[in-house]
DNA sequence: TGGTAATAGTTGAAAATGTAACTAACAACC
DNA sequence: GGTTGTTAGTTACATTTTCAACTATTACCA
């Protein structure tokens, strides 16, 4: 299993990001996950209600780059477990606007205190330099 | 919609890459999908066999991160359209040598020139200094 | 030798995701 | 006002992925 070809995947980008994102994901699912039976949408959907307060569906799609779908459904797994509410715009009731309950944002707060622990982890692998290059580098990427 | 919490989702790192590995994973799929009707575990099979040449389905979840499951089904998909082989281990029936095909092979050409093609667009949203840290601070990512 | 444990890989059922078609509400134009 | 088009969000179905149980083979060790 000796590398013949000139092409090396542990430089393609695609590659590359999906790996470390992958990797890098996995311990802190294992926290929402575990403590709060939540998928990756889900803690996706919360966190942007909580750090942006109140939302549509729409809104998060475009700042979460997630299909309708997924968060259709991820809200209403978050509805059923009482950590959001909903409630229909009065001027255009096509819009709902979301908002987490207590008890949405009593989840938030832990789960957030274990992502910035978990983050704290993650730089230690890297230098101070390489994580502001990163993270402009990864944002650029980001844009479509 | 305004931000509210101190707590920034763009420098969580698990958030950030997943983000950008999403979106930059996007054009390459549309190749890989629309020209060979490939799924992300079949090209990263097809691609860890054309440059190791010669792997058990254990060697590609080591290396890959996959899962067994996951491999085992991509290497299946992979032989019904010919485009590797099987040949069991002599010593230990238990191990199975997966090569590629020349049908393989060719497809895998193909595929290995988009992807090229596609990392230099990638890359031509960051600064020569920005990858070279970037694909560091990745691989560094990658090591679990 | 025989019995238990470990390993490579597969399979089936359940969960999650993607795609396309759908509903409901509003907008725009005649 | 009525027809047509657009938008927000949901639902149904097909495809993928995950998880756990399974087979087959080899390793370990009394």
């Amino acid at each position: 299993m000796t590398q013949k070809d000139d092409f090396d995947l542990r430089e393609f980008l695609p590659y590359l990001l999906n790996q470390a994102a992958e990797i890098s994901s996995q311990s802190f699912q294992r926290i929402y996950k575990g403590r709060y039976g939540m998928l990756r949408t889900e803690w996706r959907v919360l966190f942007h209600l909580a750090i942006y307060e109140r939302m549509t569906a729409k809104d998060i799609c475009e700042k979460a780059i997630m299909h309708k779908t997924k968060v259709s459904r991820a809200v209403q797994r978050l509805e059923q477990r009482r950590y959001l509410q909903r409630k229909p715009d009065e001027k255009d009731r096509r819009h709902e606007w979301l908002t987490l309950t207590s008890q949405g944002r009593a989840v938030y707060e832990d789960l957030r205190a274990h992502a910035q622990q978990h983050d704290q982890v993650l730089m230690q692998k890297l230098s101070t330099e390489e994580i502001t290059v990163l993270r402009s580098a990864l944002n650029a990427l980001s844009q479509p």
